[in-house]
DNA sequence: CCCTGATTCGC
DNA sequence: GCGAATCAGG
């Protein structure tokens, strides 16, 4: 008996899974996690809608869906694949994410701090990094692989850059890049 | 960056 | 009907 593979059909037992924790307030992800990975995210909003479940936990307020006033330009929907198996199998396996069960709001990023903590406290980190002077950067050494992260007064001498290599996705190291990000977005655009 | 649900539309 | 891609927001 191994015949049993079949695409995640929406049966009765998913569904009626899909609906009580729907309704118990889990998000649309941790739900699919809980259906089986052959379920994304997409899938269970999708079927949710469909059923017409939206609103769950909607004591008084009616929020009118601000109505796309602009239209989609186009639709460049996906790369037309043949979904033969291999490529949604392939696909679903690799969207396999860590399974996060709380709700991310605290940003629980944990900084390579020094492993060995030992009863020295130095000084505050002043929530900066400290970066060796043989290491720290002046204006013109930067380069396309060093983070730019200005660190200390322009004005003073001791001013530098962090200088630590920077990653791909933008001008700053992980530390900074995070840093700036956070920082940012916090309000709309 | 992480995440959330909402919507559209090719299949 | 289904759900990926996209959108809009926190």
């Amino acid at each position: 008996m191994v015949s049993e593979a079949q695409t995640a059909g929406w049966t009765e037992e998913r569904v009626e899974l899909l609906k009580k924790l729907w309704m118990e307030g889990l998000s649309a992800s941790q739900i699919a996690g809980e259906l089986g990975q052959g379920v994304t995210r997409n899938a269970v909003i999708g079927k949710v809608h469909r059923l017409k479940l939206s609103a769950r936990a909607k004591p008084t307020n009616t929020t009118p869906r601000a109505r796309p006033a602009a239209p989609r330009p186009a639709a460049p929907r996906r790369v037309t694949g043949t979904s033969s198996g291999l490529g949604g199998a392939a696909s679903a396996a690799a969207k396999v994410r860590h399974t996060m069960p709380r709700p991310q709001t605290i940003g629980a990023t944990a900084l390579a701090a020094a492993p060995e903590m030992e009863a020295e406290l130095y000084v505050a980190p002043a929530a900066e990094l400290y970066i060796p002077e043989e290491k720290r950067l002046s204006l013109l050494q930067l380069n396309e692989h060093t983070c730019k992260w200005p660190i200390g007064d322009p004005l003073t001498p001791d001013f530098y850059f962090c200088g630590q290599h920077s990653l791909e996705s933008g001008p700053y190291c992980e530390f900074h890049s995070r840093r700036a990000y956070h920082q940012l977005d916090r309000k709309k655009r």
